[in-house]
This record gives structure tokens, sequence and C-alpha cells, in this order.
DNA sequence: CTCGCGCCTTGATCCAGATCAATGCTCACG
DNA sequence: CGTGAGCATTGATCTGGATCAAGGCGCGAG
């Protein structure tokens, strides 16, 4: 719809920099659609927070009254059935925005996985925001669109790929969102545990496992540590992924 | 975020008042956003299509040169696997936006499952409206968080609801679209396939034929055509959608 | 009317992934 | 540096829904 921006948002004015400072694209994001000039504007009006492990940042059904912009750290995005049964409907990393709902309560919720940290702003304000920059509502419509298409291709996952398919899937997503910048090729860190992997995947904690270790013998992967990955043949994967069977 | 609005964004402005005009939400309903007065700057950059069942409205990876607005009839969106796997991720009916991607190739698919009437009008003819129209991007902002919601509810459903609960879903959903206008308390049209639910729901179509029966037989119920339901036991439907074994 | 073609339904069997059940790892804490 | 709580792995068994296989039904064409 418009060009798409690889730059992540993020309205932390001072966290963004320091994590990761020899990655460049990371450091001096902020929204690209407020000139540097007004980035004044943004911080006045958003509380940044840290969250620890397991917090609970939104609750589904609670009053909507505030957007989150994410500026480290890793959250997990959830419903639940009455009974318990929990889907994942995503991972939120650096850059993402929580919140983006018509509806006045939030539809899902949303905890940290490892110590997050994120700008909160309640949506009266923003919207005033949104007033002055028109581009960055258009910003928040390409991130709505492109945040489509990615449950689209999950529902495709969810409907229709087997166990196998859906690992790596969800390894080769995990991959491209690289989280460790300074690492061997191919490597990086899964914050979430084998339970979250399995609650947005559809599975159960033990395919999960079973899957992973099968995918290691079959030489795709290696696994350090229980939270970190190494994808050996991407290509591969990725036929695998796309049910090249 | 915004004031939701209940009534459908039709750009055909001739198409939609036939069909149903005792139906009073949908008589006249037109784009929302824009004053009745420059309707015809709408009209202008729209070419209004009649699509017989079957047709391709939307081919997954070509270029997305144009938005669609559906003025009458069904479409399915869906995504393919190489193998030919097929994931319905929705059913797009009266007023319903197609094509709302930032990449520059659609993401999906779109198929006219009865006789559809549709505008299509090109995405920089859009830009420049939206430039003149502020208010109807808010809405397309709207659009896209209310799917991105009915998304999250669909990743639910497929990752963690059983065949029953499924199709307790669906049958809730459709009856609230409630396409028949003249009908009894409770009852609606299926305009689509058993092979149609099956893929939406991410079931078979020997599953679905055999959940409907039960509900049936269950007293949920009435199916007096394959492609007509009536829903006797509403509160108690909803209660099985929402997994309340 | 009746034939044939697409659905839809129903029945029998199978199997991928769930469930049940131990047993390892690992790391924080005393 | 031992201990135990929580996660991860692995094994054995079960089952909901898939697959395989017949019919049935409705409808348009001849």
């Amino acid at each position: 719809m418009y060009a798409p921006s690889t730059r992540p948002v993020v309205l932390d004015p001072h966290g963004a920099a320091n994590a990761c400072t020899h990655c460049d694209a990371r450091a001096h994001s902020v929204c690209n659609a407020v000139p540097d000039s007004d980035i004044a504007r943004l911080a006045a009006i958003a509380t940044v927070t840290t969250a620890q492990p397991g917090t609970t940042l939104i609750q589904e059904g609670d009053k909507a009254s505030h957007f989150v912009n994410i500026s480290a750290g890793t959250v997990r995005m959830y419903k639940l059935l009455p009974d318990g049964r929990r889907q994942i409907t995503g991972f939120a990393g650096v850059g993402h925005f929580l919140g983006l709902a018509v509806s006045d309560t939030y539809a899902f919720s949303a905890e940290a996985i490892d110590t997050v940290r994120y700008c909160r702003f309640s949506r009266p304000r923003l919207h005033t925001l949104l007033d002055d920059y028109p581009a960055m509502e258009k910003r928040l419509l390409e991130i709505a669109s492109t945040e489509l298409v990615a449950a689209q291709d999950q529902m495709l996952l969810l409907g229709r790929k087997t166990a196998k398919e859906r690992l790596a899937s969800f390894l080769m997503l995990q991959s491209r969102q690289g989280v460790l910048c300074q690492s061997p090729r191919g490597r990086f860190a899964l914050p979430m545990s084998r339970g979250d992997i399995a609650d947005y995947l559809g599975l159960t904690i033990e395919t999960v496992s079973r899957t992973i270790t099968k995918l290691r013998s079959e030489g795709y992967i290696d696994v350090p540590s229980a939270t970190e990955i190494t994808i050996n043949a991407p290509a591969a994967l990725e036929g695998l992924a796309l049910g090249n069977a």
C-alpha cells in the first residue's frame, strides 16, 4: 500500500540506542513518521515502563485505554478459552505496537516473556497526535495491514500444516527476526518456552519437543541450548515450511 | 479506536439499494467517510463489475494494482500450499474491502462464491482520494483493526477448538452476518459449500458434515436444506462456541 | 421423466498428534 | 556443593478427526 519501512518504530527515545549499538538498523530507530524535531512531543505523552518476566501488560476484556510500543524484550499476545486452553496469536518484539483495536476493550492479553521495556500512551492523546501527523496514521495502517498478512499466514499454518511444517515455519520466522546481533551465521535466540511455542503453533509441548528433536536429527538445525537454535539448511527448512514434503 | 460504524461501506452507488430495500440498515449504505455530495468522485474512479460463481477476483502473488469493495454476493479469500491444501482466511460479503496490503503483491486469492458485484479501483487513485479524505483513511484503519481482531479469534479457533466448537463458532458468526432479510427468526443462508466451510475451519468435508448432523440431532440447529440453517438454541450454541463443554 | 454430475451424508478404518507417565537437565538458593 | 522446582525430553498408549469407501439426493440438460 505504502512503501513498507524496514525500520522498527520505537517511541522510547532513550532505551533504543543502548541495546545493540553495532546493529545499525536498530540504533536511532524512532517513529518514522515524526520529524526528529518533534520526537519530544512523542516522548512527552509517553510513559516508559519496565515489566518483569511474566507480568501482564494488557488484559483481554479490560478497557482499552492505552497503546503500547515495545522498545526492548519480547511479549506474548494470547487469547484464552474459559477452560484454560490458550492460543498465542503472536510474539511482539522491538518496535511492535499493541492495542490497535477499534473496540473499547482489548481483544487479547499480553505478557512479558523476558524483561520488557515499553511505552504506554493514552488513546485520546494518540488521536490528537495522529491529527497532526497524518503520515503516522498511514504508518499505523501499514502496520495493521502487515499484521493482517501475518495473521493469514498463521491461519494457513494452524489450519493446514503438519507439526513438522509448523516448526519449520516458526523457526524460519524467528530466524528472520533474528534477535541476536553478534552471533554465528544462522543462530538466534528463542526467548519463549516450549509451552509458548506449542500454544503459538496449536500443538502440545511434547509434540514441539519431539519435532525439534527430529529436525535436529535430520540435520536441519542445531540446538546448542534449549533457548538457542542454529539453522544449518535454511533453504531446505524453508521448503519444509512451505509444505514441499 | 474510533467509534465503530455498523454501516457496511459500499462504494457502488447503484447496486446497493436494490437488493434488500426493506432492510433499512443496508439501504443507501455508502462510504461513511465521504459526504454524500462527493459520492460522484468515488463513483468516477471505480469500475463496477459482476463476477460469476467461481471466478477469481484476486490472485495471490499478482501485482496488487487494485482495491476491491464488494457490493453484492459473497467472496472466499484463501491461501494455498503447493500441494493444493487450502486455507480459507475469510468470507467477504457486502461492504468488505479486499486488497488492504502493504506489499505490492496480493497475499491471498479471492473467488466469487455466488454472483458477486464489486467495485475495482486503482491503488494510486485511492491514495489520491485518501489524501483528500483523511476520515476515510481512519475508516480503513478501523476496518483493518477489526479484521485483525477477527483473525485472532480465528487463530484461537484453528489452534485450540474442537470440531464441534468450530462449527458452533462458525454458525454463530454466520447468523450474526445474517444474509437473509425476510426469513424466520434464527434462519440464515450458507452460500458456501461444505468444502469451503471445511477449508475455513481447518477440517475435512466429512467432519463438517458429521458435526452438522450431530448439532442437528442434539437439537441446537435445524437444517431445512444444505444451504440453510436455523439456530434453535442461540445461547447454548454460543456457549459451545466459547468452549463451555 | 430420467439420466448424470456434483455435492452431501454416512460408515469403516487409520494415524498424527494428544494424553499419560517417567526421567533428565539446569540453575537459583540455602 | 547439594537440593529441589520448573522446564525439557522421551516413551507408551489413546483418540479425534483424517482418510478411504459407498451410497443418497437435488437439479439441470436432454
